[in-house]
RNA sequence: CGGGGCGUAGCGUAGCCCGGUAGCGCGCCUGCUUCGGGAGCAGGAGGUCGCUGGUUCAAAUCCAGUCGCCCCGACCA
């Protein structure tokens, strides 16, 4: 009823929109210290589910897991030259321990490529030992600037996969690959689209080879770096010595690469979704996928609602549904709080798809199903409630990442444009603007200059345009590749 | 680190200019009536006004300092 319950529309301040809705949908909260969080259960439920989903995906490509220590020798994140020159600024460092004072100093990882790779030094003699394939659920830390829930704090969770490879072109491959399996996770189970491609020199990893990444187009048309993946090529072989004896028996580096995605999904989700009602959740993501919500009148219609209501709940638990397994369903029971108050709830918090079930329903052998992404309601019988409901999940599912393509696709300008358009674009509306690069970095740092664009990647060939540009956006000499340019979180 | 804003009950705020009993809404607790889109009535609990110092008979209010947080930039997943 007050306002304040409200959301501030996307339209008016994206910005303190996203903050509430974080908030209000107790996704997370402030910690005391700045820059840092607490994922609240209805936000790590999200993660969890993700991390389901991305830990599988990952076995199936033949990874497994393990764990390295937060603590890192000060020295180890030197040894790589680009590597310290990147992190250096922003690491937390541990120079006390146990009431005196550390011979070496501890850096609170910000990465883990020179703890994992100096222990792949011990592990990998021979060329029968690779491919090593692993990754590792962490927090890292990296002492930022400005903090935002979610998207940049301070501490904040990941898997970050490494790999070692006898070849350059193995590396490659799994450098690809993952880039893959982040994609099709990316718009399969967040209904997030991503354009792929390869990051320009200016934006790459420090201390990587190549550094590929999935973009993905924000609510506001900002570009957010989903998750990236990276070739080092033997950067962190030769700085850690991680090195293999060939079939021919010569000695040679290992090629690595490592790939990650975080928390940040989190707050990516929050932004291709929400809506100025509260979070929109992809059911393949939600931690509830339904939640029933019964309604009465009199003493009498409560008792037998509620039992109606359980029921229901008991059946839907049990339907058995061929994917994902079991619907994820909640009866919310709560005496002492009407319907209408439990809808804002639970429209807030994304859950994406409700039953209503009042004494009106029963008399029909009926509930109605009330959709969260776009708020549709139909009467269903309670005879096939479980099938009805798990199609129309499946169908809120496809909705969500059409709507968001559709969304992006309208966002992105192809073919040619002025450098007076473009800035006209970046200051005005936003959006994806493809366009020619010659590929000097001097462009991209004139442009960036200007406009607070950054080349996001060089796409990878589907998501080039039918006609490549001919003129580079910002010198108009000849094009070398086309560059997805947008301004980015 | 530059610019802007804000610190008063769990949340949102009024009061500050002009010093003198800390007020309101939401939420919370109890009871009754309610319940198909944020319920109503009655009663109740809850405050070192960010912190430190100063001025004053008296400070949420004036002065000085300090800390913290948020937002916008530079840096980044």
């Amino acid at each position: 009823m007050a306002d304040d319950k409200k959301l501030t529309p996307r339209a008016e301040d994206f910005s303190a929109w996203y903050n509430e809705l974080v908030l209000k949908a107790e996704l997370a909260d402030y910690a005391p210290v700045r820059g840092c969080m607490v994922i609240r259960p209805a936000g790590y439920g999200i993660w969890e589910r993700m991390q389901r989903q991305l830990d599988d995906m990952f076995k199936a490509t033949g990874h497994v897991n393990a764990y390295f220590p937060l603590f890192i020798p000060e020295s180890y994140l030197k040894k790589e030259a680009q590597h310290v020159e990147g992190f250096a600024p922003e690491v937390a460092v541990v120079t006390h321990g146990g009431g005196k004072q550390l011979e070496e100093p501890l850096v609170v990882r910000p990465t883990s490529e020179t703890i994992i790779y100096a222990m792949f030094a011990k592990w990998i003699q021979s060329y029968r030992d690779l491919p090593l394939l692993m990754n590792q659920w962490a927090n890292v830390v990296r002492w930022e600037m400005r903090t935002r829930l979610f998207l940049r704090t301070l501490e904040f969770l990941w898997q970050e996969g490494h790999t070692a490879h006898a070849t350059h072109d193995e590396a490659e491959e799994e450098a690809r690959r993952m880039l893959g399996v982040y994609s099709d996770f990316m718009e399969g189970y967040m209904a997030m689209p991503v354009v792929t491609g390869v990051k320009s020199d200016a934006e790459k990893f420090a201390g990587a080879l190549r550094t590929f990444s999935c973009e993905a187009m924000m609510q506001d048309n900002r570009a957010l770096q989903a998750g990236t993946s990276h070739n080092l090529g033997q950067n962190f072989a030769k700085a850690f010595d991680v090195t293999f004896q060939s079939e021919a028996g010569t000695v040679e580096h290992v090629w690595n690469t490592s790939w990650g995605v975080s928390t940040r999904l989190v707050g990516g989700l929050v932004m291709t979704h929400g809506d100025d009602v509260g979070l929109r959740t992809p059911p393949l993501l939600a931690p509830i996928e339904i939640v029933i919500v019964p309604i009465w009148k009199s003493e009498e219609d409560r008792g037998r609602v509620l039992d109606a209501a359980s029921r229901l709940h008991a059946a839907l638990v049990e339907w058995e549904r061929r994917d994902p397994h079991r619907l994820r369903v909640h009866l919310d029971d709560r005496q002492g709080m009407t319907p209408g108050a439990k809808y804002y709830e639970w429209e807030m918090r994304g859950i994406p798809l409700r039953i209503e079930l009042g004494p009106r329903d029963l008399d029909k052998n009926q509930a109605v199903l009330v959709r969260r992404d776009d708020r549709a309601k139909k009467p269903v019988s309670l005879d096939t409630i479980g099938e009805d409901a798990a199609e129309l999940l499946v169908e809120i599912q496809d909705a969500m990442l059409a709507a968001a393509r559709d969304r992006r696709e309208k966002n992105s300008h192809r073919g040619r444009i002025t450098y007076d358009e473009f800035r006209g674009i970046m200051e005005g509306p936003g959006g994806f603007v493809y366009a020619g690069w010659c590929g000097s970095g001097a462009c991209e740092a004139k442009v960036k200059e200007d406009t607070k664009a950054t080349i996001r990647v060089l796409p990878d060939e589907e998501f080039c345009s039918a006609e490549p540009p001919a003129t580079c956006l910002a010198c108009g000499a000849a094009s070398q590749s086309e560059a997805l340019w947008a301004r980015a979180y």
